[in-house]
DNA sequence: ATCCGATTTGCATACGCATGCAACAAATTT
DNA sequence: AAATTTGTTGCATGCGTATGCAAATCGGAT
């Protein structure tokens, strides 16, 4: 036990090409090719060194191949926390399809905003082939990444700069649902909006303002919070109005706001949704579906956006040359028990 | 645009120590040096070093310095879906708490059975320095990792193996569970167990036969299904008795399953909670504590989970003869709204 | 000025693999 | 049977970095 080699501990930890040559008398390279898609070796002998890999346990090193091809098969995914509950998903189903191509998905995540810089160079030092991020990104870092012709999509954020996003359109969906509302005869609308600052809630209150500028007699509201439950009451405290009113209708720009408000609203506060109010909100996130929440209001479609991401990261990868493309992927509808409309 | 070389389409892609060397006219391994920590190099070249590396973007290539070192400061993540809502915040704060100590984390998500000897082949190919995996793997598989030396974590699940892991005591905790509902004066219970063969389900029954041992009156019916919020239907309808009767409490193995018992039992059901039914969870995630839910269980406590499973995986990186070791958590109990006990 | 020790730098090489080139064997043609 | 083609294999080298060793530089003490 004492007297043991550095390299590895266990039997076969760092079996290379060349320890399965020297088992078969030939040479590395022609190891090397058995493992080459396409190159040129006879197919008995590929059978033999494959068999012999497996013996010995042998598997190509994709660190010392990536050195070669200047190219990794890694991608970067930039993601912070608290944002949105649907992003998990996001990942899973992300990384699923991204190793169907060969290609693996390295985690890194953002915790303060002085992690940022730091995140960007382990990326650079990890030769990643693409990045996707989340909207923790700002202009500085996101255009260092371009200037450096590193591959980077945007998800759920544009910028006014040529990078390639891929995004829901939140202004449509938003002012798909005020109009919504207004038909239905509501006027008196409060927006619960992202932190301030944040693009979506941006967009959403963009979107809003587009509905309600052709009816002179609505009026509206807007709450910046961050997106977490508990800042619902924060919220509501916020939009109430000198005579202790509330607006008949919330537009959430997340599932998790939009939740809380709701409890605050049929617990603290005694009111019934919707009777009195009618709460919708941007999500499709599983339990904001579930039977007691039911949140009427708009689903990003993520399967395409999924598919849209991969194919301009993968995209991007095999073809420098190929150019910004910004997909804008227009939310649906989802019926839910929470809005009178 | 046409004659471009094919390395890197952008300007500073591949930039090497040499480059840097160059410009200052200096050898590459100086370069080399500065950015080595502890290295032979006096201070001031160093800062010449750095910042002429700044100048031109140079990062050293950690897949080259992976490759001499025969380490990639890559740690594999092996993940199913669909199994724990819980399992995405772990990935956060894990990645998050590894980023810290130098560590990437490399996602190896894993769809069907087929795709579990894919993923292990791509885990050999990228040299992780050790793995987390939750339950996905088997035996074999998981026995393949050691024999090969590679350091190997399990998380919530415990093989009769001499495989390390970190895990909540789930037995205990059905135990307390159950023995509260016992005290509590419930004689007829249900549990909603996993599939069939997940260890977390078996390992949760166990508690509860050890604590119904002592009561002769007690009766356990037990439902398995798997971990879907729409499978609650099924496994109510499994624990119906011939009389159609249910049983007055339900303990369920997850969250998603809870809640949904919860709404059939509101709601199709018509019975009231904890009035008629008590129901009890294993949990802690986000929206099952929403005011809507409030799901009364156990909670494991995912944050010394966390940093159990850092500490195991780099201290077997470290050193590779530290033995094997079981670290189990007795889960917490968190009060709710949904079990009279 | 001279020498010694300490510090700093360069040179050469290796990590594991892929690939151009040359050598060679086998299959086919003339 | 010789010439040509086609198909396989080995040799040598390079990807970007770290590191042992030797060379060089420097500071101070004699």
């Amino acid at each position: 036990m004492a007297g043991r080699k550095a390299r590895g501990a266990g039997s076969g930890a760092g079996i290379t090409s060349r320890d399965v040559a020297k088992a078969l008398n030939i040479s590395q390279s022609t190891v090397s090719r058995a493992f080459t898609p396409g190159a040129s070796i006879s197919p008995a002998l590929r059978d033999r060194i494959f068999a012999a890999a497996e013996k010995v346990g042998y598997r190509p090193n994709l660190l010392a191949r990536g050195l070669i091809a200047g190219k990794s098969n890694l991608i970067g995914v930039v993601l912070a926390r608290q944002t949105n509950l649907l992003y998990p998903e996001l990942l899973y189903e992300l990384s699923g399809r991204l190793a169907e191509r060969g290609y693996q998905v390295l985690l890194f995540p953002i915790g303060d905003a002085a992690s940022v810089q730091d995140a960007i160079n382990r990326i650079w030092s990890f030769r990643v082939d693409a990045v996707l991020a989340t909207g923790v990104l700002d202009e500085a870092a996101v255009s260092a990444f371009e200037q450096h012709g590193l591959p980077l999509v945007m998800f759920n954020r544009v910028f006014d700069l040529p990078i390639s996003s891929v995004s829901c359109d939140f202004a449509a969906g938003a002012r798909d649902l005020a109009t919504r509302l207004l038909k239905a005869g509501h006027r008196d609308i409060g927006l619960v909006g992202g932190p301030e600052g944040s693009f979506v809630g941006a967009e959403v209150e963009r979107g809003v303002r587009a509905a309600l500028a052709g009816w002179a007699d609505a009026r509206l509201s807007v709450a910046h919070v961050d997106y977490r439950y508990e800042s619902a009451a924060e919220a509501l405290k916020l939009l109430r109005r000198e005579d202790g009113g509330l607006p008949g209708a919330l537009l959430c720009v997340n599932d998790t706001v939009a939740a809380g408000c709701l409890d605050q609203l049929r617990g603290t506060l005694g009111r019934t949704v919707p009777g009195d109010v009618s709460v919708v909100t941007f999500g499709g996130f599983g339990p904001a579906r579930w039977q007691s929440y039911r949140l009427t209001g708009m689903q990003q479609p993520m399967d395409q956006m999924t598919d849209a991401a991969i194919e301009l990261l993968v995209g991007r990868i095999a073809d420098s040359q190929s150019g910004v493309e910004r997909r804008s992927f227009l939310p649906v509808f989802m019926e839910g028990d929470t809005a009178a409309i």
